[in-house]
RNA sequence: GGAGGAGUUCCCGAGUGGCCAAAGGGGGCAGACUGUAAAUCUGUUGUCAUCGACUUCGGUGGUUCGAAUCCACCCUCCUCCA
């Protein structure tokens, strides 16, 4: 369910509820893959550091532990103790990352594990057990997320398959949901649009699946390969062709500008392994652009990693301190990075969210677009 | 006192006449990362510099067209025997 508060220009100010609570949006959710934040984060933690929505995946839990080890176990809210909305990525992204170790077919998609080799088959209907089973708050739909650039021809067969998978994707969870035994009743179905870097692809296929009715819609396909100007223009193309009144969702993006532009066109969730993945490279986020916190411009800073910031990290530490974490090899350095730059993220939202009560988003977005983006 | 062995670029360590400014690690310095095969990956690490030039393999001499590599002596360290 989808409640739209309030618009500035294309921005969008919202409250989505699941049957595990509500979100504020615009929200970042953040990523744990394997149900488990990278960098030795509980999903406790993560209540403190602002987080509404946890991401997990269903190729990865399908192979680790098993979907039906987290169904025995109560389901994932109850596996990982995090008692918010869980969103599900279906494995679509693993068709485009994976790519090396899969074949496609119009049935699904036939992967040979990462892990170990073995024959693991995706299909649609697969993909909604799976979730089912997982006992998500929003089931994404089983997709695949094509790289850019592809041909024009690859890129319109391979979304119009999409949109068949889709209209199998919603069948069975329909079915699924409706069973007596179902760990989550009020699970929500995501589509994806897809269309490459081809705007009139990606506008047709939004039609199509604004037709079947479903509770939010994903833009997938981006940031795998294009300019960053080309996504824009692309979220554009698509945007007027979105419902209004279901959540929208820009997948895998992005850097802390990314996001602001993509609220200013009308985004209302996104999601990045971005924060934590540069955390635990040392990459931090401050509020006058990004910083590495290896660099030996760090060594003897007695500043902490953002001054504008109110974290724990940076309550805490200094700079120097962190530096020596990461030369160290300590964990206690992912940790904290990781920390850091989740808050950074959370709270990034949560200010583009009282700007847009405040009716002052376009103010904000013009104060901080350019600073963001920096790297110190 | 005697007998062996060893000293290589920041560190460890390979290299036993030219293809060696010298493998490979480590460390250092920097970069990348966008629905996570990522606590990963890449570049760089003698000096000056555009090809290229110059100085370097414990020290000093020597052999050779050419030496980290061969010879002589010296210095330092390790093991064993007195």
């Amino acid at each position: 369910m989808f409640e739209l508060c309030k618009e500035e220009g294309h921005a969008r100010r919202g409250i989505f509820t699941s049957a595990h609570g509500t979100a504020q949006t615009p929200a970042f959710m953040n990523v744990g893959t394997q149900a488990a934040i990278k960098g030795g984060l509980s999903a406790r933690d993560l209540k403190a550091l602002g987080c509404q929505i946890f991401l997990a995946n269903t190729y990865h839990l399908y192979l680790r532990p098993g979907d039906d080890v987290i169904r025995t176990m109560g389901g994932l809210h109850q596996f990982m103790d995090w008692d918010g909305p869980i969103l599900t990525d279906s494995g679509g992204f693993q068709v485009f990352s994976l790519s090396g170790l899969r074949k496609l077919t119009e049935e699904g998609v036939l992967f040979a594990s990462h892990i170990d080799g073995a024959r693991i088959f995706l299909s649609p209907e697969r993909s909604m057990e799976i979730q089912w089973n997982l006992g998500s708050d929003v089931a994404m739909a089983f997709d695949e997320c094509v790289a850019n650039p592809s041909e024009r021809d690859y890129v319109e067969a391979s979304s119009a398959r999409t949109v068949r998978w889709l209209a199998r994707c919603r069948q069975e969870w329909r079915r699924l949901k409706n069973l007596p035994q179902s760990l989550n009743p009020e699970q929500q179905l995501f589509g994806i649009n897809q269309g490459g870097v081809y705007s009139d692809l990606r506008v047709k296929n939004m039609r199509e699946i604004a037709q079947l009715e479903l509770d939010g819609y994903a833009i997938g396909g981006l940031a795998v390969g294009e300019e960053t100007s080309v996504m824009y223009e692309i979220i554009e193309a698509v945007e007027p062709y979105m419902p209004k009144k279901k959540p929208r969702y820009l997948m895998g993006v992005g850097t802390p500008a990314n996001i602001l532009e993509g609220v200013a066109r009308g985004v209302d969730l996104f999601d990045c392994v971005m924060p934590a993945r540069n955390a635990r490279h040392g990459k931090l986020f401050t509020w006058e652009g990004s910083i590495n916190i290896k660099n030996e411009k760090y060594k003897l800073d007695e500043e902490p990693v953002d001054k504008e910031c109110d974290c724990p990290v940076c309550r805490r530490y200094s700079r120097a301190y962190l530096r020596h974490l990461f030369k160290a090899g300590e964990i206690l350095a992912l940790r904290l990075a990781v920390a850091h730059n989740l808050y950074f993220y959370n709270t990034l939202m949560k200010k583009i969210r009282a700007a847009l009560d405040e009716g002052t988003f376009d103010s904000f977005y013009k104060r901080n677009i350019e600073r963001l983006d920096r790297k110190l």
